[in-house]
DNA sequence: CCATGTGAATACATTCACAGCA
DNA sequence: TGCTGTGAATGTATTCACATGG
């Protein structure tokens, strides 16, 4: 029985990436089909978790058998709509916005970055990989142009609530933020936070 | 009455970064005091949360008045053991080994790359900031010298988890990972996992 | 048999609400 | 009074354990 219209709790969503990722690795490894207790010895969460997270979605196994990769795979990519790509903005082309722009990674997981904006008016119009760097006056029209819903915000934590106002009144409503600043956004819009400071100062605790 | 011996949650201990970091926000603005609440509004997390959190620490406030914020940064700072400078490695000199490299925010909240490595012989020898890239092979030593017990990785997935085995070998406890897959350590290792592309996907659920 | 899917039980985290003190 | 610190109550998340069906 699918449960698929009730409530998902947020803390599952945040998962299904991770399962997602693992699950393409399989299938690149010519694998056809794997089981809850495989994918909890790869990722380190409980088998039963990991059977609970995906049945709030549906029922994607068979029993004694296990699940075949390519098929949830494909149900995953479905549920996390990225089963077409997202275009994004990039705001910032410092050295962060520049390893941004390079990395291979977004392109294969369902993510495009189609423009580059900074304030630095000696940035504005040099080339970062395939794009050429626009003034911040031009990405209003650019997230109306091209119904942009995802963004990026590579720059410093002063100037980062000024950019996430611009992005929000330019229809954005999907922010993964670099600064080392918490923004403040109206509840449409959802803020993934990157903070490697954060991180490492969390596992120092434990030293 | 200090709890301060008693198991706390991994939880709690990754919100401590995030108050820290509001705390050394205020402080530059030239705030002296400062409350639950204030804090409740700037990160978006309940007060209660944020009292019950520090009471597993201390008793950090004044009731009336709320927190000395020098002395809770402090305090949290110690909790947190960034108050002294953590010495680390930096595995990979790719775009992204780059952009870590010259970012800024290491050396002010605690965190000092101290030499930067890299498998391809291409990039040997080439300088990167303040760092000339050493090969792979005199990791080992540089982690024994100088008792890294800190490492960043910024290689490619399918590499991980081989300089992850090198770095738990030179006797590092806590590893920054930026590749894109799941790394297997011994359990007296912590592993900060950052993902941008898993954070994308979840949001885009909700899109 | 074997591994899923899932109610029930347990464990964990957050919020409530107020006593206590500056 | 105003705000902390904290037990008790509530709300969430995880694990258990087993019926189910390939």
């Amino acid at each position: 029985m699918s449960n698929s219209n009730q409530h998902v709790p947020a803390i599952v969503i945040g998962r299904l990436p991770l399962y997602l990722r693992a699950l393409t690795q399989l299938s690149s490894e010519g694998r056809r089909v794997t089981s809850s207790q495989e994918l909890s010895e790869k990722l380190g969460f409980s088998s039963a978790q990991i059977r609970k997270d995906l049945s709030y979605f549906g029922e994607f196994g068979k029993q004694g058998t296990g699940y075949e990769i390519e098929f949830l795979e494909k149900s995953l990519r479905e549920i996390l709509k990225v089963h077409h790509v997202w275009d994004m903005v990039l705001v910032g082309a410092g050295d962060l916005g520049h390893a941004l722009a390079n990395y291979g990674g977004f392109e294969t997981r369902g993510f495009s970055i189609v423009a580059i904006f900074d304030a630095n008016p000696i940035k504005i119009g040099t080339r970062l990989g395939d794009w050429r760097v626009q003034p911040m006056e031009e990405i209003r029209v650019t997230l109306r142009d091209k119904k942009i819903q995802v963004a990026i915000i590579a720059v410093p934590a002063a100037a980062a609530q000024t950019v996430a106002d611009e992005l929000v009144e330019g229809g954005v409503r999907a922010i993964l933020n670099y600064a080392p600043t918490t923004l403040s956004v109206p509840p449409r819009v959802k803020v993934y936070h990157i903070d490697p400071v954060a991180g490492l100062q969390s596992m120092t605790y434990y030293l």
